[in-house]
DNA sequence: CTAGTTGCAAATCATTTGCACTTGC
DNA sequence: GCAAGTGCAAATGATTTGCAACTAG
């Protein structure tokens, strides 16, 4: 059994075609965080046929099991990367659109506190940081 | 000269109807953080003719101006306010849409340090923590 | 006067959905 | 076999744009 075919399994999502060769592209795509149609053009580069629509479909099956993690970035267009196994947040290079990933215990601590002053019952969050990166400077 | 009109004269646009009005409501508005269909919604319960497409273009150029700031919420539609004097971030209700605002040193400083770490120039961040309010519960 | 602005309708973009057809178990 | 999944095309919702008519300075 691929690791693939696992991780459907594991979640208990029925064992298709699409769905396999998606989360092939999602393990093994250089780059971690992909919209919709990043994935979409992959799989056609590996001449591999599956319509956009099932590729929506899956990756927000993929979503609600937790598999992968949406995120919204300036520009009007989802963004998934696997789930990581750790949280953390992101910063954006908005001229080469690079991501770079990072977590700081101090703000997630502080992030809690806030919602708990606040009244709120946290449920997500999403901390972006946008600016230019050492190779585009 | 009333308020509406001096913000715009004060970033060189040209002070119009649409303009004027659109400023109007932001400036009057009970609830700080609206969208571009909110604001539309707002100035025809008020009788004022603007078409949605102008909103659309009024909001942008008052975003290039700075004198409103677009939020990239959940949900798929921007939310702009009027550019607060001090930053701040958000914490959005996802059952209600109720926004609250807080501001933290500690985070803030914490993310300057990490832009830095990473070789970043920041000019944006957007931290947006969602959850359900203490209404909603 | 005339460059900038608006309204409206049509266009675009990302995403979702209806439905007849296929497939995994 | 049959419910679940898929492809395709059409629908959607948010936002943008083309263009002829208007208006601020």
């Amino acid at each position: 059994m691929t690791a693939e075919t696992q991780e459907l399994k594991d979640v208990g999502l029925k064992i298709t075609h699409p769905r396999i060769k998606i989360m092939r592209i999602l393990l093994t795509s250089e780059v971690r965080h992909v919209s919709a149609e990043d994935v979409y053009r992959l799989l056609l580069g590996n001449n591999e046929e599956v319509g956009l629509a099932t590729v929506y479909r899956v990756l927000t099956q993929f979503e609600s099991a937790g598999l992968v993690t949406r995120h919204h970035f300036e520009g009007g267009h989802s963004v998934f990367e696997l789930s990581p196994e750790h949280h953390h947040d992101h910063i954006v290079c908005i001229k080469c659109g690079h991501v770079e990933e990072f977590a700081d215990p101090d703000i997630e601590a502080r992030q809690s506190e806030i919602a708990k002053r606040l009244g709120f019952e946290l449920t997500d969050h999403d901390l972006n940081m946008y600016g230019i990166c050492a190779d585009c400077r």
